[in-house]
DNA sequence: CCTTTCTAGGAATACGTTTTCCTTCGTAAG
DNA sequence: CTTACGAAGGAAAACGTATTCCTAGAAAGG
């Protein structure tokens, strides 16, 4: 154990080429599998390096190598309930090929994102993902920036810089498909501002796959509101007056299916034998929490992340891709909308 | 922009020298303010490094100097719902004295942890912070790391390592307060397994304050049981039943008091009228999303980040602190205890 | 005019690696 | 016996910066 606030030495390539009996060149070639060396130095230098404990300075091979190992993943939203699992789904997809990530959040304040772009570039960071909560197209982050550049659960309004996205539409599609696939006849559907994109893709998916069943749902039919359960518990009432015999109700967030949830229960209407109930983001304390579970669309943020890591690691090595690009969406099926499943 | 896959230079102090007409050497102490220069030099190097963008390679700063102005933050949870605030916390305290944060989720696997290890050692990083989800000792994460060692949310079996905890006990104490103040006379305290040291710190704290008070409820009269909203609304008809009267209901988590307030609501009773209702952890969307929103204890979890990041500043200067070391918790009032209070 | 002192800035070294080039030695071919 | 060649490993350069030491010139004092 070093003494408090002493500059301790590690263990330099030096120390094992010494303990070996080689030179550093020779030391580095053995560790690294380069060069013409016997079997029998090789193994000298491995054991050496291990009876150390030797572990290569990163920084000094970056300085080297031009490059540094290293990402940032930078976020609007304080690393919240969207951005999180992208950027561990990233992280992970990173992580395997050895790269770590420098965390970034700019609390959507624009100079602490300059700050972080300052950082970024004096660490050297081999690329750089940005993450957000909306899927609107924001500001493109620095275009001249000289560094690989990946958006993820948003895009830039340079349409030609590569975003990974959730198939929200597609979102809408598969819960209208499992609501028809159950019989269910008369639908609603309760969702967020209509200023978000994401509600606005979710709607269209539902209402194009109601025409194509030949179901009487549309755009018009589509209650606009807030992302919360107020709204949920508000919304819920309405629709039981203006759609009589309504048996199933499609929400654009789970926070707004357990508001729907608690209204029914109170007026008496049993989920989901008189009324199946879809959610959206398949967010755990939510879905689970309620009674009964909710089914719900997943957007599979942790898919969103590992994609956009790969088109991150496919610009660093030289082809980049372009534009957005969509990721499925997953519908999970609890007792909401089957009285089998849990 | 540079041609795609183009291994572009970035500028070096080596360029911004030769704009300004000086030697690597006085560009440096120049751009550092030391040494003896004129200031007219001085002014001439700033504003070709200006011109050029330069910003200084850390790398290469790092490995000098033998600092790298780097930690990494690990946390088993997957940057959960408590890692997160603590994180950030951390971050943010950190990032004032230019330190940046590696992110590290372990997914509580040990060969991952030691992978995690390896990495932050091989890049030299100044310091660690281990975050955790409970509170309860885990193993330390490497006695002889040679780096410095903060943990948070969570604390070594070697006890003399630095942590940083909730102040749990005194949580209880602040709900228990709170609705004596209210005139509150006949008490519940519903909570998680007691196999996690936080449910019986609350309670402990709970139960000393009413104690205090010459109130007649004791450690007898606490319910463990799950940390879920079934078991908030199964545990709400236990105490209807067994404690006739009862006006005042503490839950060890906000989904415990979202199962409670749920049932409560189903058999007529009033919140906050009838029955008052504290949560604990203050999570944004159980807490608002309740009808009505829930009173609850905040853990402070920002602080507890800051307060790590802090410890471990010290211990990198030298000056290492030891032992626990807790952070006071605060109640934030709603509806659920105070009818005027949205 | 000569010597000392101070100032401004240049040259060189160090940090820890990787890689390129070079040297040495042994062996086989002519 | 001489030449060529392959194998094994050493020496040195390079990455970008901070710092220490040194030098050239100017100013000041005798």
């Amino acid at each position: 154990m070093p003494a408090p606030g002493s500059k301790l030495k590690r263990t330099t390539i030096r120390d094992v080429a010494a303990l070996a009996g080689v030179s550093i060149g020779t030391a580095s070639k053995a560790l690294n599998g380069q060069g013409k060396l016997r079997a029998e130095t090789r193994d000298r230098v491995a054991a050496a390096a291990r009876e150390l404990g030797f572990a290569p300075n990163v920084l000094a091979r970056g300085l080297l190598a031009g490059r540094t190992y290293t990402v940032g993943v930078i976020t609007t939203d304080s690393f919240g309930r969207f951005s999180i699992p992208v950027m561990l789904g990233a992280e992970n997809a990173l992580g395997a090929g050895q790269i770590s990530v420098f965390m970034c959040d700019t609390r959507d304040d624009p100079e602490r994102e300059q700050q972080y772009l300052d950082m970024l570039l004096s660490r050297r960071a081999d690329g750089l993902i940005v993450a957000g909560r909306r899927i609107e197209p924001r500001p493109s982050i620095g275009p001249t920036l000289g560094v690989p550049v990946v958006y993820a659960m948003t895009q830039s309004m340079d349409s030609d810089e590569p975003a990974i996205l959730p198939d929200d539409a597609g979102g809408g599609r598969l819960a209208a498909e499992h609501l028809l696939a159950l019989g269910r006849r008369r639908f609603g559907h309760i969702t967020g501002p209509p200023r978000f994109l994401a509600a606005r893709m979710r709607a269209r998916g539902f209402c194009d796959a109601m025409a194509e069943a030949g179901m009487p749902f549309t755009a018009n039919d589509v209650l606009y509101g807030e992302w919360s359960e107020a709204w949920g518990r508000e919304a819920a009432r309405l629709v039981m007056h203006t759609t009589p015999g309504v048996d199933a109700i499609f929400c654009g967030s789970d926070q707004i299916a357990r508001g729907v949830s608690d209204t029914l229960r109170l007026i008496g209407c049993r989920v989901p034998e008189d009324i199946a109930l879809v959610g959206f983001d398949n967010w755990s304390p939510m879905v689970l929490g309620a009674d009964p579970p909710l089914t719900s669309i997943d957007m599979c943020l942790e898919d969103i992340g590992r994609v956009a890591a790969e088109h991150l690691l496919l610009a660093i090595k030289g082809e980049p891709t372009h534009g957005p690009h969509t990721v499925p969406c997953r519908l999970v099926a609890r007792g909401s909308t089957s009285p089998e499943t849990p």
